[in-house]
DNA sequence: CTAAGCTCCGTAGCCGGGTACGGAGTCAAG
DNA sequence: CTTGACTCCGTACCCGGCTACGGAGCTTAG
């Protein structure tokens, strides 16, 4: 049931090979042990430890912030935890209203084109004003 | 007050000089005229149109369409720029989608750590449990 | 035993939008 | 005429997160 190669749990977790070697890289996973001939070899801690690596990656967070994550809960640290999701959400709030201002200026752009009877294009017109 | 030197361009544009020649690379601005000796000469349409450039970009445009965009500003050709806008608009709201779900699970995160009196810090359990 | 298919490894490339480097030429002020 | 600021050019590098390559060696089904 354990003793999975590498293909199995990338597989199990959605990703590719070259993604579970990448993570070794970097650190995020720790080096498996091997069979003789050099094959490595993983268990279900290496599926947790992916899975949390993706879920993290999917609320925002960096490659290197889940690696502080990971060392975080392994010597529980609320407090550095919590630093961390809150400056993520610092980021991604101003990231939240850049894209609200994107979103108005394209709707309004839009809305001038449909609104027909300009001589010129209204995007471009609206587009080369400066202000 | 025309015949300005690119560092001049750059600097009434609020961008780098080496910007400058890498959007003339990229064929966004036309190559200027030269002085004998080389140096590029921009007047004040350069600078309407690198005020373009980083207007289009700031709502969301990559340079590729931002090229686009001068484009069909001479041909004028509305429903090119309408469609192009439109797309843009689509993938500003799907991000906008995705931004507001991390938005909502960093708040719980922080939340559930505020709520305190767990064992272990909840930000790392909650990402350590899969679904 | 063989052949398919997985795994090993390091290194290089991709995307977008620049930024940095460095040696040579040019230009304006003093 | 010198000095210092600016400009020229091509090329290489940066960020993050993979993805691809290619020539080995290992493993497993038939």
């Amino acid at each position: 049931m354990a003793a999975m190669t590498i293909g199995a749990l990338a597989k199990a977790c959605g990703v590719g090979v070259e993604t579970v070697r990448y993570y070794q890289r970097r650190g995020l996973l720790a080096e498996p042990q091997r069979r003789p001939g050099g094959v490595r070899r993983y268990g279900a801690d290496a599926v947790a430890r992916l899975g949390f690596i993706r879920r993290a990656q999917d609320v925002g967070f960096t490659l290197d912030e889940v690696k502080t994550l990971l060392m975080l809960g392994e010597t529980p640290n609320c407090r550095g935890a919590r630093t961390l999701a809150a400056q993520k959400l610092e980021v991604v709030q101003a990231r939240l209203r850049d894209l609200q201002r994107v979103r108005r200026a394209l709707t309004e752009l839009i809305e001038r084109c449909d609104a027909g009877r300009a001589r010129h294009c209204p995007i471009i017109e609206s587009l080369a004003r400066s202000a």
